[in-house]
DNA sequence: GAATGAAATTATGTCTGACATAATGTTTAC
DNA sequence: GTAAACATTATGTCAGACATAATTTCATTC
């Protein structure tokens, strides 16, 4: 049996000044020194315990809430990935917002500006690395929707890869918040289909016009995806309504 | 085809259809049932424990997320306490932000957009009264202006007018705490006039135009004077930078 | 050899119990 | 009446156990 070190946060002797005393800079301090990036894994739970020195629960409160944030993604099995850049200078913005049915509508209204300036800015400064993988999410995407399987979490990978291309994390974060704050109200019923699945087939001129850099055209067919769950959405509205 | 699994969920007999299943949610319905408002006690933990039928840890995860999101306050040995209204149909919703000098470019960047697409639905919805109201704020900001005291208040004031004509109430929500970020890290230095001290004179113009009902003149005005205010922010971020 | 499928492994989700510690409440001493 | 001492309360932290979803490993089959 291992030594078990003896409390390591009360000895003022052995209080290093890089040895962060709280999860989240210890978290951060091992995510820089790592090198992990956006997309990679984070070391298991029980790894974590072992090498922070925390006990599992108090590091588990932290990715819990680093989740709500959209910093990491977590999933039973799979483990914890980073999901956006977070560093020792890491301010949170914690926003609250009543919504009545129609908020629903208000979020995509929301949504709408933000994801057609994304895939401008996107369209004008993608690398070729990341044209390409836009157009492989693209090809993807169609492949599911074509094959009749749910589509849903190749439209999300595919956005995310035109949010990225950005180079401005914010732009991912802010509308990957809406959409969950969507979800979270509106749940498919059984039966129907998702919404936005009409949309589909308007991705694949969208990521040729985005890797064509023609930024117009990219522009106004995203506007017209928007659109069409814009429409959709003000059905379902109406519905709560009703 | 996959029966759902049967409910394991403990608590035999005060199992009712509507109790919900996520610590969240169970919290929610807990402090609308009480009646509890801003400042008030949240029962403590073991009592949630007991109440709610969730494990303590499984608890606490969910308050520490709503302590990192503003909705909830907690104190050792003190309690919990509500420090923001929180209801069944409440989005939670955290963001994060590293400052970087940058970073300060990626908010106006994101901030663009919402903006330009605010204008627009406000000059198309905005009633004869809050067009009024727009107007004078106008006036206000502009006489504030040439008299040479701090317009800031009154630009805010303009915008929020702009805002609330949208009939969205998320625009200003997000924008609000975009702009509380930028503040939070770039002050004014003294002796150097204010960020976007350029564009004042065009809000004249702006809010004729959202008066008359132009809305694509005033998405024009609004993105000249965002992009003012891109390129002095960007001064910025390099001089923090060099 | 490739595809399939079952079993083992991994990693998160949840619950319980225990003790530490800060804040508060209550009693006692003067 | 005030202040110190004690007891209570409530959150903070850690540890162990088991459940369950995702992945990996490996044997079977074609």
């Amino acid at each position: 049996m291992p030594e078990k070190a003896p409390r390591k946060k009360l000895s003022p002797d052995t209080q290093h000044a890089d040895e962060p005393q709280d999860v989240p800079h210890a978290l951060i301090k091992l995510i820089e020194d790592e090198g992990l990036k956006v997309g990679d894994r984070l070391p298991p739970e029980l790894e974590l315990v072992r090498r922070l020195g925390f006990g599992r629960s108090t590091i588990r409160e932290t990715l819990k809430t680093w989740e709500s944030m959209g910093v990491v993604s977590r999933n039973k099995g799979a483990g914890t990935r980073l999901t956006a850049e977070i560093a020792r200078n890491t301010l949170r913005m914690a926003l609250t917002i009543t919504h009545e049915a129609e908020s629903l509508l208000r979020m995509q209204q929301v949504r709408r500006p933000l994801e057609i300036e994304a895939v401008r800015i996107a369209t004008r400064l993608a690398t070729p690395d990341q044209r390409r993988i836009i157009n492989a999410r693209a090809a993807e995407l169609i492949a599911v929707y074509e094959a009749g399987e749910d589509w849903r979490p190749a439209d999300h990978r595919f956005h995310k890869a035109v949010h990225e291309a950005t180079g401005n994390s914010l732009f991912e974060q802010i509308i990957e918040q809406i959409l969950k704050c969507f979800h979270g109200i509106y749940e498919t019923p059984f039966g129907k289909p998702h919404l936005g699945q009409a949309t589909i087939p308007l991705h694949r001129p969208l990521a040729d016009a985005i890797i064509a850099g023609d930024e117009d055209k990219a522009a106004e067919i995203t506007a017209r995806i928007i659109d069409m769950v814009c429409e959709e959405t003000q059905g379902i509205a109406e519905e709560h309504n009703g």
